[in-house]
DNA sequence: TTGAAAGCGGTACCAG
DNA sequence: CTGGTACCGCTTTCAA
């Protein structure tokens, strides 16, 4: 009943061993290339021909079962629109990672809590975790992933997770970069940005605390969605709002903001200084010129040597911080 | 020495039944809640407290090695830059999935043919892929994932392939469009932007061909890289090349074109007519505003149904192909 | 050089 | 109501 039926005929390695005439041990020595035996010739033959006939491909959980761990390093996303410089950076992570021989493997965790999220993941025993920051971790959900076998859990959030490796990516700092860039340019009032969309708050709230530490700067703060409506709606009220400068979250809240501002009769950066984040190639597509706070992201390669020391040997390089560094880039709309 | 570094202590069910002082038995059935078998109330919460104890969490591969098959659905990805509706539309895809209860896995596959690709997702025993079209997919690499436990394949296309499900996504329609559009508009001489950057060729050279499909239209394929200097360099030697429009592959390409076109002097839309695709926010935020062509993708909870649907009951739904509409969105820029 | 067999962690029969 | 046990597919000793 239960029989949770079968398709017809997945094979196995039991199948190839039948129809190349051999046992099983010899088949997986045989696929496996093991060095640590001597098959003959005309064996291996006989094996790899059945295998392509019978067009077998070996069971990863079977595998992994057998072997205690896998070499599964877990990506989790939740796919907010951070930007490109972001998917860029990802690529590159992923293609570093397979010429390490780890199976990178996206896990769309949108929607998920710390707990939950560290649960689903550990199910999959993978042997690294590295969590770009959707998923605020606690302490105790990088134990129960460490428990669950990984070696290595590296954070990429805000802020460092005790029990974790963390790159710190201080996103306080690009928030203090921009408001410090628009006081010297004599700015006082400045308007932060905060997307009213729901998963970016990790990012947006620390931004936003950075530009309120800048001593001299007056914050306020300002929610914006995405859309035209929203900017328009923002911009028929900005005069009594009294602010002289804007930092927009990213440059894509930037440019919304900023086209809205100038249907609306202002001027830039006469009247408003307007400052993006995260140097899109769309920012210099404006006039006047989108003026942002670059950060400068690790290179993928340098991430995943990173992942794969901390696999091989957790001890050593647990626990340490490294610092991304923010970085303004002038341009004409402040 | 291959003693494979044993991580000091998973916590099986077996722990978790030892802790309790029951059988693995009894474990299992008080975790999944089985309803064929009644367990007394104390007995599931000693279970309940020894499994928290140990910070218990069950093993997938464990688990659906004995059940036969996953709820894996694989989301290759490859991460090209195809644009935020598409981001959105895998969103909206993911939440639908999980809430049927399967696992989304995204699978990096960049850099991977057709055929290692199909081994490596057929290595997870999905129960389903959803190929959006980053990786051309062989009829036999289809049978492949088939014969490894896939109930659906799903291709999402420029053109179906046999044996797998089909949402053909008509690219060429798109360029069609396109054309037809800029020559209402009087034009006859179109320029068609087919990005270098690798990896899109299954959506560029589509929409290419849909463009020279149109009768009367004369195009001339115009490669151009996503970087202003590209750009620059086109549009320092347009003027000879005697084009009276270009459609841009995209939003992103178009607005970049339409830009170094600016600069160089020429007018928009009286000197070049410029059309993109996909139908982006930043299209709106240039003046001239953009003209584009919209695909009007399915949403992620049809697609999802779709695939619920194929997975429980391959047979009926097996080879039916949906067509995606594509729209003119005229604006400013023609 | 090859084969037999143990066992990875769960689940679900069947007995008790 | 609970426990013993036979698997799922694969790797890897250990013997032959």
């Amino acid at each position: 009943m239960s029989q949770s039926s079968k398709s017809p005929n997945v094979p196995t390695s039991a199948d190839v061993a039948r129809l190349a005439g051999v046992s099983r041990a010899t088949v997986s020595y045989v696929l496996n290339n093991a060095a640590a035996v001597r098959i003959s010739e005309p064996t291996r033959r006989k094996v790899r021909e059945a295998a392509e006939e019978l067009g077998y491909v070996p069971h990863a959980a079977a595998r992994s079962l057998r072997a205690g761990h896998t070499r599964i390093v877990l990506l989790p996303t939740s796919h907010v629109p951070v930007g490109p410089l972001y998917s860029a950076f990802l690529n590159e992570l992923q293609w570093a990672l397979r010429r390490l021989d780890y199976t990178v493997v996206q896990y769309g965790s949108l929607g998920l809590n710390g707990d939950e999220a560290a649960r689903a993941w550990a199910e999959l025993r993978p042997v690294a975790v590295i969590s770009l920051g959707e998923i605020a971790l606690s302490p105790h959900n990088v134990a129960t992933l460490k428990r669950a076998g990984a070696r290595a859990v590296i954070t990429l959030g805000p802020a460092g997770v005790p029990g974790a490796h963390a790159l710190v990516m201080d996103q306080a700092e690009i928030g203090a970069r921009a408001a410090g860039h628009l006081l010297e340019r004599g700015r006082r009032r400045i308007g932060v940005v905060v997307p009213r969309e729901a998963g970016l708050e990790l990012f947006s709230g620390p931004r936003l605390a950075g530009a309120r530490s800048v001593a001299g700067a007056e914050v306020e703060e300002v929610p914006l969605a995405h859309t035209e409506e929203s900017a328009a709606e923002l911009a028929a009220r900005w005069r009594p709002l009294g602010l002289d400068a804007v930092f927009a979250y990213n440059d894509e809240y930037a440019m919304l903001l900023m086209r809205a501002l100038q249907d609306a009769g202002l001027r830039i950066p006469e009247d408003v200084a307007v400052m993006g984040a995260d140097d899109l190639l769309i920012g210099r597509l404006l006039r006047p010129r989108l003026s942002t706070v670059r950060l400068e992201m690790p290179t993928g390669d340098h991430l995943a040597s990173l992942v794969d020391r901390a696999v091989r040997e957790p001890s050593e390089i647990t626990e340490r911080n490294d610092l991304m560094a923010a970085l303004v880039v002038p341009r004409e709309s402040t």
